[in-house]
DNA sequence: CGGGTTGGGAGGTTACATCA
DNA sequence: GTGATGTAACCTCCCAACCC
């Protein structure tokens, strides 16, 4: 054992008769479970009795939990000998340990799962303004179309330009077809010009930069 | 196969130590 | 002195492995 944990138990043993006597089991006796004591004032007279585990055995308990979370019988034998410590301590240390660190994760699971549901939140907001912008923008579209239509000649139906209509584009239409639906909705003429509309800024462009 | 025993894990609680 | 917090020790329940 550390000499310098030797020094330090045997210092506490003075000051609290008593507390270490677990860590030496009676070879061969039954041990029956230790029933707290419920009033302070028997502690403190020589009843079971909590002592803090130095930083040293904290460590090297730390080290083997990193390696495993489990205890096998074997392992914990070999740690209580070299902590100088009671198995039954190193087990009930692994046991706490095992609480702390599923708190600890189930605390960083829920943080990770809220950042996710925030960024989502933040999305699906930018998309809802996304189709008010492009409903907005077919709007004005339709409009121009109609314009056109009335001044030129006569609005014949085999127009080589594409049939737009304003049932047709509400949501959920255009989050239905895919990428590939939107390409087909949105096809234009190689020179992005149909009927004196400039098209460089269409919808689909934009949808497109934005993915 | 069924019942008893044992060891160990999870989840929850209690009691004590420490600190602001 | 006191309330909050961390943690060692404990309790209860459950399950799997083992034995008879």
């Amino acid at each position: 054992m550390n000499p310098q944990v030797e020094d330090q138990m045997e210092l506490i043993s003075q000051f609290y008769p008593g507390i270490y006597t677990q860590l030496e089991p009676q070879q061969g006796e039954a041990k029956p479970r230790r029933r707290r004591k419920k009033s302070k004032g028997e502690a403190s007279s020589g009843g079971t009795r909590k002592r803090k585990l130095t930083p040293e055995q904290v460590d090297l308990l730390e080290l083997n939990f990193g390696d495993e979370h489990k205890l096998e019988s074997e392992r914990k034998d070999r740690l209580a000998s070299e902590l100088g410590l009671d198995p039954r301590q190193v087990a009930v240390w692994f046991q706490n340990r095992r609480a702390r660190w599923k708190c600890k994760k189930m605390e960083e699971e829920y943080s990770r799962l809220k950042t996710e549901h925030e960024s989502a939140v933040i999305e699906k907001c930018r998309l809802e303004t996304e189709v008010l912008k492009l409903k907005e923008q077919l709007t004005e579209a339709e409009k121009e179309k109609q314009r056109l239509l009335e001044r030129g000649d006569g609005g014949s139906s085999n127009s080589a330009s594409p049939s737009f209509s304003m049932e047709a584009m509400d949501p959920p239409f255009l989050w239905e077809f895919g990428m590939e639906g939107l390409e087909a909705i949105f096809h234009l003429p190689g020179n992005n010009y149909i009927h004196g509309i400039e098209w460089v800024n269409s919808p689909y462009e934009m949808l497109l930069e934005k993915f």
